[in-house]
DNA sequence: CTATTTAGTTGATATAGTCAACTTTATAGA
DNA sequence: TCTATAAAGTTGACTATATCAACTAAATAG
């Protein structure tokens, strides 16, 4: 028995899905498992959303709470969660904002930027692995097609009904 | 205030991202959300999850856990608590498997095949809206390279070989 | 000044993913 | 055959992700 694989050998490894929402199902717990793994291989202790938030802080000068939440599409309410353990192990820093006492501007401390270094090269690092064979067309195509998709999932939920405010009444082509 | 928008209208909308990864981030969420909104509407209270193994058995016969774990590339724990909530949902059955007393084969109830129909016509709306506005080949080229990227991550995993002459081995666009 | 909205927080809950220990059965090999 | 190992599945514990509703405080429209 060739112990080559480390998974199961005996059966058929992997079925190519070629329905749309079979491969992106497959495609993004992949790519997670592997971004999980690699982070940990480098001893780098934070959750995905962590990191994506990080880097979002360290992105966009004069970050807010807000911001953040509407820039990863996320719920207040777990940006919030985050943003206060980033805090808490001491990557970032919430300083009062002149321009609205409601909020914070969010920026990174000195610990914060040089995880970011980090997380940049493992980003980098994994997006070569992504990409190793593919051509840079077909890179620009990835990205513009699944922006173009992203676009007509979310375009739905706005449109669809004018005037009317509750807009979670309409049947839903 | 005109209620035009669900989502805060007073920033910047939703920029787009540039980078495989943020692409990626932001297209599987939106999915997913819009998956779990579409499957609420169509009152079919499943999670994704479950949805997707009870898809695997309505596509495969004589599935066991094993084999839909695989399929779905899962943790066997995961799937096996999936399997017992649509056992106690009576969306599916086991049966003895007659080859291997250690597992059983699992089938839809009738009741499973007519959720798995309505889950169907969800799936083909949702396909339908995802790719509106793209081209025969656009869809094809996402699946291409959504696979092919796919195996990037994956193979890597096994074989471990940092070669990685890739002639176009372009630091993320 | 007052209504409403917005930024952020908190609690509760559901879903998702991972790891390790374990039982039962299958199977390879001495 | 006997035995060691592997495979299928289960269970417990835990972490991570996502969502919703109620809430406080500050901003702002009228």
């Amino acid at each position: 028995m060739s112990s080559l694989l480390l998974k199961d050998s005996s059966q058929e490894p992997a079925p190519q899905p070629s329905s749309l929402s079979e491969t992106l199902h497959r495609l993004t717990h992949t790519y997670k498992s592997r971004l999980r793994e690699t982070i940990k291989e480098k001893q780098i202790p934070l959750p995905i959303t962590h990191i994506r938030a990080l880097k979002g802080i360290s992105r966009n000068p004069a970050c807010t709470a807000h911001s953040i939440a509407q820039r990863m599409q996320r719920d207040k309410a777990q940006i919030t969660r985050v943003l206060n353990e980033l805090l808490k192990d001491g990557l970032i820093a919430k300083i009062d904002n002149p321009k609205d006492r409601r909020s914070q501007l969010l920026q990174l401390t000195s610990s914060g930027e040089l995880i970011m270094a980090q997380l940049n090269a493992v980003e980098q690092q994994i997006t070569a692995q992504m990409t190793c064979n593919l051509s840079e067309q077909d890179v620009a195509a990835f990205i513009r097609i699944s922006n173009s998709i992203n676009d007509n999932l979310s375009d739905q939920t706005l449109q669809s009904q004018p005037d009317n405010q509750s807009a979670s009444t309409d049947p839903q082509v």
